[in-house]
DNA sequence: GTAGTGATTTTCT
DNA sequence: GAAAATCACTACA
């Protein structure tokens, strides 16, 4: 079933966790794409200089300040786009973003695709942000979408167990690299 | 298998 | 003007 606005409206490192095994539905122009998370990580606001939301609102950032459970898209490196989900309460900022959805389920010939067209074994198509946005064809049209009410972008519980999972410090960012808040669950078993 | 590097644009200083 | 929540390609082992 479709995850509810209590999901969302947690503090964001307990939030992230949860959403390993979850699935990210997004039904565009193009068909309907499925896949499953399996790499998280937490980013919260004022606490975290790593952070885009830790320097206050900006017109980039007032989504991750608003009601939990919306869409935050962002373009980085000149190259890609990123997908997070805004957590917390309105006013507190926090978004969990989404690294990874392994593996993807369902509109797979299109993901190819929109990664290329050139042979890749599957994992190989959603495997990091970038990729997973490329992948999905998600861009920031898809920013600020709310994922509880919208039939277009949303995630679903199907009643995955997880398991274990793992903690590691955060990718690719310079500051506040101590935390351990980057969320890691090994996938279905083979 | 690992290591190094260029691409390219949004955003804030 | 500088940095950025990344990726793909190349070289080499």
């Amino acid at each position: 079933m479709k995850l509810a606005r209590a999901f969302y409206q947690r503090p964001t490192l307990q939030v992230a966790p949860e959403l390993l095994g979850k699935f990210l539905i997004f039904h565009s122009h193009q068909g309907t794409f499925v896949g499953q998370i399996n790499e998280v990580e937490a980013y919260l606001g004022q606490d975290d200089p790593a952070s885009h939301a830790f320097r206050g609102p900006t017109p980039r950032t007032e989504v991750m300040f608003g009601e939990a459970g919306f869409s935050y898209v962002y373009f980085i490196y000149g190259m890609q786009y990123s997908l997070n989900i805004v957590a917390e309460t309105k006013g507190k900022a926090g978004a969990v973003l989404i690294r990874s959805v392994i593996p993807p389920i369902e509109g797979v010939e299109i993901m190819r695709q929109n990664r290329g067209g050139k042979p890749r074994p599957d994992r190989e198509l959603s495997n990091g942000p970038g990729k997973l946005c490329q992948a999905f064809g998600i861009t920031r049209e898809q920013n600020g979408i709310d994922l509880t009410t919208s039939g277009e972008l949303y995630l679903e519980d199907r009643g995955t167990r997880i398991l274990t999972h793992q903690v590691t410090p955060r990718i690719g960012i310079s500051q506040n690299t101590d935390k351990l808040w980057r969320y890691v669950w090994q996938g279905p078993e083979k």
